[in-house]
DNA sequence: TTAAAAATATGATATTTGTCATGTTTTTAC
DNA sequence: GTAAAAACATGACAAATATCATATTTTTAA
């Protein structure tokens, strides 16, 4: 089993403020998981116990509205820790968890990473900033959701997942999402998300290779997720 | 001046866990001020380096969208804290407070705050527990308003108000909100807001006294919420 | 490979919601 | 107390979006 001390990964996450004695324990009841892609990291209701650090992969984060339409809130990456509020509240997950590749990552038992959290001030400021910023983040898309019409939001989350995944080889958005997901993304019907890309397609502000994005024209999402 | 070691509202918030001597050197580097309704607490852009404890009265904490429109994401009384996240990240903060009626608020400095967060695992414990909270909602708040449309977050926010602020001796919910503000919260334009409030009104669902709100089916407005 | 299933696409239509106009009521400031 | 401003209310209409139907393409599984 890999070890945590060694993995380049919790460079990028709150993990990259514990000490190497923390982190040789932490490896030492950490457990190793692969999940493939459509299966569940873990699923609302359920107590999550731990934390997730994900090696690769990425998974998408959502949740059952009261209308019974799934609404995605996140989706999570290599280096991203999962689970965090687990470590805080008692309760059980609000929210599930679903691959959309394969993924590697590994599981911290809770009990081990509440001693450091107790411990090491520079671990807990870590997992706070990280919070805060998260907390920011569920402030804009709230604004966005309730303020922006359809259009503006796909165009939003479409530049959005290009800063976030970067592009691949042929130039297309390098995560391959369902039109399903991202309507789900937006909060809008699988069909009107459709009708929008095509629309963004015909006016050549984007372009469909196979069934991945490229964006084209940047500057005109901008203005449309500005409502211009 | 008041105290803080002898101020009972920091019982409701994370200051609970501090101890008396950190109590004790907090009272002598906060100040209080009285902020009269409407008056901001603080703007969108300002360094707020410090956070604020609300000791009497109500703000709306609100965010201007792109689009020009005031978006309402939450409502902070007597008790709460805010400003914590200016305690974690340097950047100016991207909301904007308002007094809706008459405050008593306490001004603690960020510098003073900071050390208790890093000697007292508790309190650091306290404000992660409550973040981690507040991201909870955050979520609640965002499927809500990409899944449900108008008329269900009306019900669901009204709903919320009553269990927020309770009701008053004529049995309606203990906050004036303007047509407005509740626009502002559901995220809809105002017009819709009254439309909507006069259909509920018609229907008995609630009643108006005055301009503040008497829920009285509280059954049909939960069905409406969950879209039946 | 091939049939079945799932995903994508698009039209027609109904519903929801926003916008503009206008009038009334309430609040505010002098 | 009164005029002006703000808030509330409602109608008419336009725009946005959801829903239902159906066809096509792609993926999956045997």
């Amino acid at each position: 089993m890999s070890k945590c001390e060694q993995c380049i990964v919790r460079q990028f996450n709150s993990l990259k403020h514990l000490s190497k004695d923390e982190l040789i324990r932490m490896s030492n009841c950490k457990t190793s998981k692969t999940i493939k892609k459509g299966e569940f990291l873990f699923n609302e209701g359920e107590h999550i116990n731990g934390v997730f650090c994900i090696k690769d992969g990425v998974c998408k984060v959502s949740k059952m509205s009261e209308n019974g339409r799934n609404q995605v809130v996140n989706l999570i990456k290599k280096g991203d820790l999962i689970g965090e509020r687990s470590l805080i509240s008692d309760e059980v997950s609000n929210l599930n968890a679903v691959a959309l590749n394969d993924m590697e990552v590994c599981f911290i038992p809770k009990d081990e990473i509440i001693k450091d959290l107790e411990k090491n001030p520079n671990f807990s400021m870590g997992v706070l900033k990280n919070m805060a910023n998260s907390l920011k983040n569920a402030d804009d898309i709230i604004v966005n959701m309730a303020q922006k019409n359809v259009k503006q939001r796909l165009a939003e989350t479409l530049l959005h997942l290009e800063a976030k995944f970067g592009v691949n080889e042929d130039g297309c958005i390098d995560i391959h999402l369902s039109r399903e997901d991202i309507a789900n993304i937006i909060g809008t019907a699988t069909e009107s998300a459709i009708r929008l890309l095509s629309e963004f397609k015909k006016k050549k502000y984007l372009a469909f290779k196979g069934k991945d994005i490229q964006l084209l024209d940047i500057d005109s999402l901008k203005n449309i997720s500005q409502g211009f």
